[in-house]
RNA sequence: GGAGAGAUGGCUGAGCGGUUGAAAGCGGCUUCCUGCUAAGAAGUUAUGGGUUGUUAAGGCCUAUCGAGGGUUCGAAUCCCUCUCUCUCCGCCA
């Protein structure tokens, strides 16, 4: 949520940085009635105040053992009343204009930073660097990983259809245990890299959706279990974010760092006919998420950091990528600033998002509330919500099957991983 | 699913409808004191909104005792609705 505060003061900055994204933003709403909502708060505060006065006169003089019915008390008591009446009309306006206020600005994007790529579309987001040349396999005839999965009876994707339906998978055997082993790789990688592990709940409910951002936008995205308001999670960041909803953090419990093994569920609506086979693109898919809740004047260091975690991952197990900076027309909802890595997949020839690492700077931490107090200082501030793959497990299937695979049809496996599988070779 | 209990500040825990934003204790902070430590003394100690002020310090108003309504001149306290938590029974991985 952006500070309406600096929406007041500083308007044609912040509309400015909307345009940014897209032109279809607009302030004079909020701020007319913001200015409405705030009249109406000086008039009805004074009113308040008056009331207060007389409910304090009448309860004095009733200590000190006025009569009820005495003049004075009944005059008194109609004051109250007509102070009263005034303020039954004034609070139901207030409390819409409010309520107005309120929900204009949870549909406004973050302003991007300063430091985004300007631009439209994601043709105008930025390669910031690429790695691993040298491991991009030679040669051409590459099998696609939904046709390596079907071959070595892997990943089933019919019967996966057949219990649930389309855009979900089943992996069998060494697919399953594949997945496995990434999932306990990635997360030992990035304990070691300092995170906190949690397994939070799968079903949650609206408040921590619009903790994060996915609500009120975008709720034809998620999943929703109509009778409970829960929602099947898109993504870690938001249970782990809101783990600290409404919470004042002392100012050494920052940074915190976390790391999450999650199933992810989206609706993906929109994308009808789009990456229909294979690991892509599936309303169920596991990922290892990080989020980090950090002090204003550190997020730019562990952004980066982030990003350098996540690409750890592609770097063990030599998977070719690039990273990208998206432009600000291109970066989600609740960030300001945002990387995707992409890796290399031979078959398509070309590379894919398989993490996205996104600064949100104090955007979420306004809608969670989620503030830190630094001793000394007085009052309160919000912190800092970060939040990036590292990485989405499916993909990185997928970019394994692809880029090791033999001319023989076999999929060498991953050294980093060896390990964990138990072989070296599969099929 | 059945029966019951409860929700108060960072924590524990009081609170007859009347200066209660809220006793007390613990914790935190500041100062003083003792040769250090320990101990002791005094003071201080929530968050949001508005307004004023130099985008300061501070002042003033207002709201907040799970949430939302209601009664009343006046509600933490009474009434209604909802949410959540806990205990016991049943069922269950």
């Amino acid at each position: 949520m952006l500070d309406i505060k600096k929406i007041r003061e500083n308007s044609e900055l912040v509309l400015k940085s909307l345009h940014q994204r897209s032109t279809e933003y607009t302030l004079e709403p909020i701020i007319d009635l913001d200015r409405q909502q705030r009249e109406i708060q000086l008039v009805r505060t004074e009113l308040q105040a008056k009331s207060n006065e007389i409910g304090k006169l009448v309860g004095q003089k009733m200590r000190s053992g006025a009569n009820p019915q005495s003049e004075e008390i009944i005059s008194l008591k109609q004051e109250g009343n007509d102070a009263k009446a005034k303020l039954a009309q004034l609070e139901p306006r207030e409390k819409e204009l409010k309520a107005k206020v309120e929900s204009l600005l949870l549909e406004l994007p973050n302003l991007p930073s300063k430091t985004t790529p300007v631009g439209k579309s994601e043709s105008d987001n930025v390669e910031v660097r690429r790695w691993g040349d040298e491991y991009i396999p030679e040669g051409s005839n590459f099998l696609s990983h939904d046709q390596i999965g079907e071959k070595l009876g892997i990943i089933d994707s019919e019967r996966a259809v057949k219990v649930s339906q389309s855009r979900f998978v089943a992996l069998v055997g060494a697919g399953a245990a594949l997945e496995r082993a990434l999932i306990n790789f990635m997360l030992d990688r990035q304990i070691e890299a300092g995170y906190v592990e949690v397994m939070p709940p799968v079903l949650i409910n609206s408040d921590s959706l619009q903790g994060t951002g996915q609500l009120p936008k975008f709720s034809e995205e998620s999943f929703k279990c109509d009778k409970d308001d829960l929602w099947l999670t898109p993504t870690a960041g938001v249970p782990v974010t809101n783990f600290y909803r409404q919470e004042i953090l002392r100012a050494e419990e920052v940074p915190i760092r976390h790391c999450a093994y999650y199933p992810c569920f989206r609706r993906e609506a929109g994308s009808y006919g789009k990456d229909m086979r294979g690991l892509i693109r599936l309303h169920q898919f596991n990922k290892v998420e990080l989020v980090k809740i950090v002090h204003p004047d550190t997020s730019e260091d562990e952004h980066q950091k982030m990003v350098k975690d996540a690409e750890a991952i592609l770097q063990a197990l030599k998977l070719p990528y690039r990273v990208l900076e998206l432009c600000t027309g291109d970066i989600g909802f609740s960030a300001a600033k945002c990387y995707d890595l992409e890796v290399w997949l031979p078959e398509a020839n070309t590379y894919r998002e398989i993490s996205s690492c996104s600064n949100c700077l104090d955007f979420q931490a306004r809608r969670a509330n989620i503030r830190f107090k630094e001793k000394g200082k007085k009052g309160t501030q919000f912190v800092q919500t970060l939040n990036g793959s590292g990485l989405a497990v499916g993909r990185t299937m997928a970019a394994i099957l692809e880029n090791y695979q033999q001319p023989d049809g076999k999929v060498k496996v991953p050294d980093v991983l060896q390990p964990y599988l138990k072989q070296d070779v599969l099929g």
